[in-house]
DNA sequence: GCTTTTTTGAACTCTTCGGTACAAAATACT
DNA sequence: AGTATTTTGTACCGAAGAGTTCAAAAAAGC
């Protein structure tokens, strides 16, 4: 008995409410909260404002919204990554190379929405500040059981000190999403990922 | 032959321009550069619109000051620390210490100006972009002449890599904004500071 | 004491901001 | 076919934005 997904009442949507998310990522990732207006929000996700309301709320929900889209999608590529590759090493220098993709690639701005611009609003915003801090809990938390899983294979020591190599881990990320956003070059960024792999994994068995 | 200071033909201004602008650097590191409106940036200045076009230029150059005011205050604590302890552990450990008081001390916002509020408006202003660029290859170049300095004090391997020491030494400053921004608390940040400490100085002779 | 020069403070202008009202349009239900 | 329901596009609203005007005030020069 296949559920017959039967269609709402009223006129239907012209668009979809994902991809008119993304569009809404990559304005806010490109000019930030408070610069980004509805004005440029509407005319990039090519719907208008009513439809905004009624699909997100308001501008801030739209923001909430967009920073888990991010952390699901672009944020979610250097942890598929990472958790991909059976190699310690391998796996951090994938993780690293698509922290620079990510920072750094084409099609969208430089920099990384939570290091960047979600950060920047977590001053004065406490709704922010609190996912800001629970999106980055999620990534020491999906590193440190990296790191472990790595000890249970016996590619990294037993007294390694897990908690620490995830928070570098994740620090080697913000430094490098600030220098893209500074201009850094790929090949700036790329040296910076392979500087921090050989010293992350210095006491790692090879 | 003294040089008599002549004061200024007309009216004195009733406020020192060192002093409004480090309130300036107040506001906008907590609110953001879009986030502070002129409203915000007089009130806590103390002056009227007038005066601060007249003494600045208007908000944007303003901003420009703030800046290089943060560069040479604030900014310019870890360096100092960095700089003024022969001993390189010692070293790293002061530079990461003031850079934690830096970002999560009492009496200013959460966070790193040039880090987060700086970092997040350079995407959409070039002329902000080239600021952060220049903060920033100061902050590596101060840290690799230190590294230099321990390699030539046999306090450091010749074989280590000066250039990515700075580079990730500048990244866990990054690592540790952020974390301050999302609201950690010292005794995090301490410990991200120890545990990079270690890191960064495994190969140091002891 | 009078003029010149500069700063000050209040009020103002014009634009842009986030958010909303409302009628027309497009669908499902009966 | 007609009614109920939801979305769409346009036009609008009050508030807040950055920046300016201008007369009063406060100093130096003569």
């Amino acid at each position: 008995m296949k559920k017959e997904a039967t269609r709402p009442r009223g006129r239907p949507r012209t668009f979809d409410q994902d991809d008119v998310l993304d569009r809404a990522m990559m304005t806010f990732w490109a000019k930030s909260y408070t610069g980004a207006s509805l004005d440029d929000l509407t005319a990039d996700m090519g719907i208008n404002r009513p439809s905004l309301y009624a699909a997100f709320g308001d501008k801030h929900a739209l923001f909430m919204a967009t920073i888990d889209h991010y952390a699901a999608t672009i944020g979610a590529r250097p942890i598929a990554a990472l958790q991909d590759e059976p190699d310690l090493r391998k796996s951090v220098r994938a993780f690293l190379d698509a922290v620079v993709d990510n920072t750094s690639g084409a099609g969208h701005p430089r920099g990384c929405l939570i290091g960047c611009v979600v950060a920047d609003c977590a001053e004065n915003d406490p709704e922010v500040r609190t996912k800001l801090a629970a999106v980055m809990a999620a990534t020491d938390t999906a590193l440190a059981a990296r790191y472990r899983q790595a000890q249970q294979d016996g590619q990294l020591a037993n007294e390694a000190d897990i908690d620490a190599l995830a928070m570098l881990t994740s620090s080697v990320m913000h430094g490098i999403a600030v220098r893209a956003r500074a201009g850094g070059t790929r090949a700036q960024l790329k040296q910076l990922a392979r500087a921090a792999e050989n010293f992350l994994l210095a006491s790692a068995a090879d």
